[in-house]
DNA sequence: CTCCAAATGTAGCCTGGGTTACACATTTAA
DNA sequence: TTAAATGTGTAACCCAGGCTACATTTGGAG
C-alpha cells in the first residue's frame, strides 16, 4: 500500500498563509542582517586596537579576530567600498567617519547586551560569549527594554 | 614627516593579550555556531509544516524560509548526511529522530526567548523577529536566566 | 488515458568567508 | 648596510548558501 506521494490538494494551506509569509520575512531579515556582522565585528576591533595600540594592523586584527590574515585583507577591501575603513598597502587601517559611528555603535550595544546579561545573572564569561553572538540580532526596540531593565532596580 | 608606517614594538602589547585571545575564541565560536543554525530553521520548519499540513515539501519549506526550492534541495542533502532528516526524490520530508530532537529543542527555546522579549515589553512583531535572530545564540546558561525571569513576578 | 500544471531535481553561476602556500615590503638588528 | 624576521599582499582552493534557467516527475482534470 504505497503511502500517498502528495498530500490531497486543500488541507488548510490558506489557514496560515501569514505566518509563514511572516517566517520568512524574518528569516529573510535575519539573513540579511548577517551581512552587517562582519563589518561590525571589524570597526568594532579596528577602534578598540587603535586605542590601546595607537594603531590597527592587519596581524593584530587577525589574531583578535581569530582568522588568517588572509581573510582579514579580503574584508578590509570590501569594508574601504562599503566606506567604513580606510586602508593603504602596508600601512596602519584607520577607520573613516561612517566607521567610527558603526563602532561606537557596537561597542555601546555590546556593552548594554553583556552587562544586561551579567544583571539577569549570568557568569561573566557566558555573558561575553553570548553577547558577542546577540548583540547583532538586537533591534533598538528590544535594546531600550535592556536598558530600562539595567536601569531599574 | 612621513609618519612611521609601523609602531614602536614595545607599546604594551602584552597588556592585553588574554582580552584578544579571548575575543578571538567568542567571535570563532560564533561563526561556528552559524553553521548550526540553518540546521535548525529546517527541522524547525519541517516540524511545524508536518504538524500543520500532515507532511512537509519543498515548495512549502521553500516558501516558509524565504528561499528558492534549490537551495532547499541543496540543504536538505547536507541535512540528511548530518542525519537530520529522511528524503527520497519527489517525496515528502520526514525528520529523523535526531531532527526531531533539534526541532523540539529549538522550538522550546525560540519560545522562550520570545516570551522573554514579550515580558521586558517588546512588541510582538519585535519579539518574534529578534527572537529569531537571538536563539541560535543563547547558551543554557542564559536561556536558564530567562526561563528564571520568566517564572518570576 | 492523456496531457498539463505544479512540484521537484539539476546545472551552473555568484558572493562571503574561511584556508594554505608563496611572493613581496618593511623593520630591525648585526 | 645588508640579512633575517616579521608583516602584507596575492593566487588558488574549499564550502555554505543564495540565485536563474532548464529538465524531469507526478498528480489530477478532462
Amino acid at each position: 500500500m504505497p503511502r500517498p506521494l502528495r498530500k490531497a490538494k486543500a488541507a488548510g494551506r490558506v489557514l496560515e498563509v501569514r505566518p509563514s509569509a511572516q517566517q520568512a520575512e524574518n528569516l529573510r531579515r535575519s539573513r540579511r542582517d548577517r551581512a552587517l556582522e562582519t563589518a561590525q565585528d571589524y570597526v568594532e576591533a579596528i577602534a578598540d586596537l587603535s586605542t590601546s595600540q595607537g594603531e590597527a594592523r592587519v596581524v593584530d586584527l587577525a589574531r583578535r579576530l581569530g582568522v588568517t590574515h588572509v581573510t582579514v585583507n579580503r574584508t578590509l577591501t570590501r569594508l574601504q567600498q562599503a566606506g567604513y575603513v580606510n586602508t593603504q598597502p602596508y600601512r596602519a587601517i584607520f577607520l573613516t567617519d561612517a566607521g567610527r559611528t558603526l563602532a561606537d555603535e557596537c561597542k555601546q550595544r555590546h556593552q548594554t547586551v553583556a552587562a544586561f546579561l551579567r544583571k539577569l545573572g549570568v557568569s561573566e564569561k557566558i555573558a561575553e560569549l553570548d553577547a558577542e553572538g546577540i548583540e547583532h540580532h538586537v533591534s533598538p526596540e528590544t535594546l531600550a527594554a535592556f536598558e530600562k531593565l539595567l536601569a531599574k532596580r
